[in-house]
DNA sequence: TCAGTATGTCATTGT
DNA sequence: TAACAATGACATACT
């Protein structure tokens, strides 16, 4: 009742220029003047200005026109500047649509797993890789292509037999049956951390097959595991040095193969010394490693000894030879690597009917596609991890320079904010120094405070009575 | 000798 | 169910 009375008495009379009580509106009284008031347009201006702030702006007035202290907002002059804070309307405000800043999410987080072929995405065609890979020597192109027809009978037309690898066979057979006696020897590389091997061990490394300690056939049809290949082809390896110039040129050739244009979907080695890439990627970081590792993939065997990656060949630079070529060699395998890794499974499996493979062999061989392909992958998903990281940082930067930006445009806001309430506790100043009550007296602004509703409708409301 | 890195390999999972 | 890609974990080599 209180409320509803006072809100009566102060309610702004159809009288012009008076407020509350009757009191003659002055001619400077800003607003919109429902009254019809005379203008004054630097004030009304100001005035206009003064209700454009939102805060001003939220009045809910009953339709009954009813005075609930609640839904009206209070128009008490702010505190001038300083120690203003952003209002909470402006912090809903959306930003986005003011922010000019747009270096930031500007590109997708890659998709690494679009595809499973993998290569297109890092940006080399096979071509490309290809073309890192050594070139063939004019001397050996001839050799290469009689060895290209001649596979090429072999293999009933395989759709696309690697010259480079055609030669394999009768060389092969060559290497290994000039071996000299050899002593087997545990195989001080003994790779492969695990190294449990997936084909299954027919005899143990501790007990090699022939019971002959320090000698060990090689014929095909014997039974090896891994590391009894391996002691096998390190002997091998180690009387290789011994071999005739003739020799060295025949095997060469299937040596050579890894460094053919055709040999692996992998980025070739330029023979740069694999940690020689350590000590620069240490330095020079992600993007440095994710570049190295087109040069530098498929150059070493694995974390094997250099001097075991490369087999040296008098006369001749220095060929990456793998592991598992080496197996193969020691298991006169009949087909190159190259072949056995990618071959598509059922050109593999037919391949594979071409010949006959004892189980040893044939393990071996579906091991070797399978380290084949899996050493591939994992060369792929350490590159994709490393464009991973990569693009993290990038996103990292944009999201730092975001921030900055926005913090920047805060403080701009906040300036502002504090600014336009300084401004409005002028003019509340100015608009109260101009109202008088029906003896003359002017209200004071300490116990009343002037209160706007949605119809544009200004009231003079005590204190006690203000929300 | 130790730390950090590169690489191959195995096991596992999902397709 | 086989084949394979992806990936974590591990071992090894190397600087």
């Amino acid at each position: 009742m209180l409320l509803r009375l006072t809100l009566r008495a102060c309610e702004v009379l159809p009288t012009p220029g008076r407020v509350c009580g009757g009191a003659p509106m002055p001619p400077s009284f800003p607003g919109p003047r429902p009254h019809g008031a005379p203008q004054d347009a630097e004030i009304d201006v100001a005035w206009q200005e003064l209700m454009a702030i939102s805060e001003l702006q939220h009045f809910e007035v009953p339709a009954d026109g009813s005075y609930v202290a609640p839904q009206y907002q209070t128009m008490e002059p702010m505190n001038p500047m300083g120690g203003y804070e952003m209002a909470q309307s402006h912090t809903a405000c959306d930003l986005s649509s003011t922010v000019t800043y747009n270096g930031c999410y500007s590109e997708e987080v890659p998709k690494y797993r679009q595809s499973s072929r993998v290569e297109p995405m890092f940006g080399h065609s096979e071509y490309q890789l290809n073309q890192r890979m050594h070139p063939i020597s004019s001397q050996a192109l001839p050799s290469l292509i009689r060895e290209q027809i001649n596979m090429s009978g072999n293999s009933q037309g395989h759709r696309t037999a690697n010259a480079c690898f055609s030669q394999g066979i009768s060389q092969h057979m060559i290497w290994t049956n000039h071996r000299p006696d050899v002593h087997l020897t545990d195989d001080p590389e003994s790779d492969s951390g695990l190294s449990l091997g997936s084909t299954p061990p027919l005899a143990s490394p501790d007990n090699p097959v022939g019971g002959v300690p320090g000698y060990q056939s090689v014929d095909i049809g014997m039974a090896y595991s891994d590391s009894e290949v391996d002691n096998i082809v390190e002997q091998t390896r180690r009387a290789h040095v011994n071999y005739s110039m003739e020799y060295q040129s025949q095997s060469q050739s299937y040596l050579h193969s890894v460094s053919e244009p055709n040999f692996s979907p992998q980025p070739s080695a330029s023979l740069t010394q694999p940690n020689e890439l350590t000590a620069q990627s240490m330095k020079q970081g992600p993007a440095a490693i994710l570049n190295n590792l087109f040069i530098d993939s498929g150059v070493s065997s694995r974390g094997s000894s250099l001097h075991d990656i490369y087999t040296k060949t008098p006369g001749s630079s220095s060929s990456p030879v793998s592991r598992d070529q080496r197996r193969a060699m020691a298991l006169k395998i009949p087909f190159p690597i190259d072949k056995i890794i990618n071959l598509p499974v059922d050109d593999f499996n037919e391949l594979l009917t071409h010949y006959t493979l004892t189980d040893s062999q044939l393990a071996l061989v579906r091991d070797i596609r399978r380290r084949g392909k899996n050493k591939v992958a994992a060369q792929n998903c350490r590159r994709r991890k490393l464009e991973s990281i990569i693009h993290l940082e990038r996103e990292l930067n944009q999201l730092q320079a975001q921030r900055e930006h926005l913090a920047k445009e805060k403080m701009e806001f906040q300036h502002n904010l504090g600014f336009i309430k300084h401004r409005l506790t002028d003019l509340y100043t100015e608009v109260f120094s101009h109202l008088r009550d029906e003896d003359g007296q002017p209200y004071s602004i300490d116990e009343y405070s002037l209160q706007q509703t949605p119809d544009g409708k200004i009231y003079l409301v005590p204190h006690r009575y203000a929300k």
